[in-house]
DNA sequence: AAGTCGCT
DNA sequence: TTGA
């Protein structure tokens, strides 16, 4: 596949929805297809799974990674591993395009040193979702999380820095992109149970990429 | 407990 | 919908 287009950063249209958690409506819609065509590739190389948390139940997501680390777990716990535990073999290249893309969205949201070197890839099948909790198996919290939204919309469930009170929800559309830091780095964060439904992208499926520095 | 269940 |  070609060379992302890079459109990104035309779209101004941002919502600031806490103190430093901020949603870039369709910050990558242009890119999509671009974007798909790469995890395509990715995913060719290290495969969807489902993940089974330390508590024994199964993920209802499915899962990959790309970078120089991924995100897994399994009974012992969550942590990143620097091989592809199913193949053995290191995890995907993260495509250099969508890294820059996320540095980007970083960068407009006043995170300048931002440079990812774990991608996340959740896939969401209508009912797959994600119970609230926290993204803190990484070592600096002073880089922020960037989160791609494509395909089908969902409701994106912000909380608070510990457990218990109502979350606020979030609609996440096709390109929307969430960026969040600084004081709401630990946020608990969640995706209510996907709506059935149809995307000319992306079929029946919502697919998200988190990037992160581990 | 990134899940599931049970009570409100 | 929330709390354990």
């Amino acid at each position: 596949m070609a060379s992302l287009d890079l459109f990104a950063g035309e779209n101004n249209d941002v919502t600031r929805f806490s103190e430093r958690a901020y949603l870039l409506h369709g910050y990558v819609e242009r890119d999509a297809n671009a974007i798909l065509e790469q995890l395509r590739e990715v995913i060719k190389q290290s495969p969807l799974r489902q993940f089974v948390t330390p508590g024994g139940g199964k993920m209802s997501v499915r899962t990959s990674s790309c970078g120089d680390f991924g995100w897994i777990t399994d009974r012992k716990g969550y942590r990143y591993t620097d091989t592809d535990t199913i193949t053995g073999e290191p995890w995907p290249a993260m495509p250099a395009e969508l890294k820059e893309l996320a540095e980007t969205a970083a960068k407009e949201c006043g995170f300048e040193s931002f440079s990812p070197n774990a991608c996340l890839i959740n896939v969401y099948h209508p009912g797959a979702a994600m119970g609230l909790h926290q993204d803190k198996d990484e070592s600096d919290f002073s880089q922020p999380i960037v989160s791609f939204s494509l395909g089908l919309p969902a409701t994106f469930l912000w909380g608070g820095l510990k457990r218990g009170g109502s979350p606020h929800k979030i609609t996440l559309q096709h390109g929307d992109v969430l960026v969040w830091g600084g004081p709401d780095r630990l946020r608990y964060h969640g995706v209510k149970k996907l709506a059935d439904g149809q995307h000319p992208l992306t079929g029946n499926v919502r697919v998200n990429l988190t990037f992160r520095v581990r």
